[in-house]
DNA sequence: CTAGTTCTCGTACCATGTACGAGAATAGGG
DNA sequence: CCCTATTCTCGTACATGGTACGAGAACTAG
C-alpha cells in the first residue's frame, strides 16, 4: 500500500470504460459507515448500495483497507478551513470545532483514524491550514506541526468517546436495564471502597451528567491553553 | 455485554472444573497480542497457545469482543503507580510516561482502546490514582477526572501514532523502496506548490526526523501546561 | 472490422466468530 | 461406592467476509 498507487487514480484511456468513479465509490462507502457503521461496511454491503457486482469494486480500490483511507480522507475534505483571522487560539479553536462536528457527522472516524496514518491531499491541506493559522503565534515549524497533532488527536480522542458512549447505549434494546446494570455496577465498585477519591469526586459532582458541548469547551480551552 | 457479568469471574462450586483460569487465558491472549498483533489475535490462535480447544474459550469468555476488554484491563493493571508526591504536574507527567511504557510494550493497547470506554477494576483503580495525584492541584473534581482524560487520551494518540508509523515500516518486506516511495510521494505532493505552509515548514525542519522521546516530553509538557 | 485493452462479476476458497450438542469429569447424597 | 446433577471440553457445522481467478463484455485505436 504505498502512497503513490494509493492517492493516485489511474486515468481511463483505451478498453471498456468504467462504470464508476472511486469518488463515487468512495462516497457511497461513507454513505453506508455513516447509516450502518463501520461493521457493516463490507465489500458486499458497498457494492449493493452502488449496484454493482462486488468484486467490481476492486477496480477502484486495491483492498478493503485502502477504501478506507480514501473514505478517511475525503471526509477530511469536508472540513471548512476559514481563512486565519490572525488570532490564533481563537482560530484553532475554531479548528478544533469543525472537526469536531465533522466526526460527529461520521462517528465511524474516530475509530477509523485509530493506529494509522493516513497522508491524504485533504489530511495535508488541513495540515497546511493548520500551520497556516499558526502563523502568527511566534511557534516554530516543528512545534506548530505538533500542535496541530495536539488538537486533532484530542479531538479524535475526545469526539471517540462521546460517540462510543451513545453507541453503548443504542447497541442494547432494554436501554432502562442496561443503565441501571451501568449504575448498579459502578456503585458496586466505588462502595467496595477501593477507589476512595472516585468515590470523593461521584459525590462531589452529583449525578447528573455534564453538557457534552461544555465539556469539549472545557477541554478544548485547556489544550490550546497549554500551546505557545 | 452489562458489566455486571463482563467484570466478575464465576466461581467454581459443582460439576467439572475448568482446565484454565480467566486470567490464564487473557495473560494468554495478550501474549499473543504482543507478539503477533491485533489481527492475530483470534479465537484460534489463542485457544493453541493455551492449548485448548477453540470453543473452549468461551467457557471463560462470552464473546471475543469481551476477551478484548479484559485483555485491556489486564494491561492497565501493570501500570505502576507511583504514590503522590505533591507536586502534581511532576506525578501526572510520571502517569502519563509510565502510560506510554504500558502502550509501547503493548503496541495494541491504543487500537484497542478506540471507540470503547472500558470500566475495569485496574481502569478505575488508574483513574482513582490520577485523582489522587490531582488533588493538591486544588481543581475541582470534575476538572480533575477531564484532566485524566485528556492525558490518557493524548499518551494513547500519540503512541497510537508512533506505533502505526513503526508498523508501516515493519510490514512491508523491502523497507528501502516503501520509504523512498513514501518520500517521493510527500515531494511530489508538496513540490505541486498545493500546501505552501507545509512547504516552508519542511524546508526550517531539514530532513532529520525528530527523536521520539524528546517530541513525546515536548508534547506531555505542552498538555501539562495547559492544566490548572 | 480487428486486435488490444480494460472493466465486470460469478464462482470459489479460505479465515473467522460462534451455536450446538454429545461426551467427559467432578461433587455430593444415598 | 455408585448415581445424578452439574459444569466444562471441544469436534462439527454454519454464516459471514475478504479476495484470487478467469471468462466474457465493452470499449478504442488503427
Amino acid at each position: 500500500m504505498d502512497p503513490e498507487t494509493l492517492w493516485s487514480e489511474r486515468r481511463h484511456h483505451r478498453g471498456r470504460p468504467p462504470a464508476h468513479t472511486r469518488e463515487a465509490v468512495v462516497a457511497t462507502a461513507v454513505g453506508v459507515a455513516d447509516a450502518e457503521g463501520l461493521s457493516a461496511l463490507t465489500m458486499r454491503r458497498v457494492a449493493t448500495a452502488l449496484g454493482s457486482g462486488t468484486m467490481s469494486l476492486y477496480t477502484y480500490v486495491s483492498e478493503r483497507d485502502a477504501l478506507l483511507e480514501l473514505m478517511i480522507d475525503a471526509v477530511i475534505g469536508e472540513q471548512r478551513l476559514s481563512a486565519p483571522t490572525g488570532d490564533w487560539r481563537a482560530d484553532l479553536a475554531a479548528f478544533a470545532r469543525e472537526q469536531r462536528m465533522l466526526m460527529t457527522r461520521h462517528p465511524w472516524l474516530p475509530v477509523a483514524l485509530a493506529g494509522r496514518r493516513t497522508l491524504g491531499p485533504n489530511t495535508l491541506k488541513a495540515l497546511d491550514h493548520a500551520l497556516a493559522v499558526l502563523e502568527p503565534s511566534g511557534m516554530p515549524p516543528r512545534a506548530r506541526t505538533e500542535a496541530f497533532a495536539l488538537v486533532s488527536g484530542f479531538v479524535a480522542s475526545h469526539v471517540g468517546y462521546e460517540v462510543a458512549q451513545q453507541r453503548a447505549l443504542g447497541r442494547t434494546d432494554d436501554v432502562r436495564e442496561f443503565v441501571a446494570s451501568n449504575a448498579r455496577y459502578l456503585a458496586a465498585a466505588v462502595g467496595s471502597g477501593a477507589y476512595p477519591h472516585l468515590a470523593e469526586a461521584m459525590a462531589a459532582d452529583g449525578a447528573e451528567p455534564p453538557d457534552a458541548d461544555e465539556t469539549f469547551e472545557r477541554m478544548l480551552a485547556l489544550v490550546i491553553s497549554g500551546l505557545g
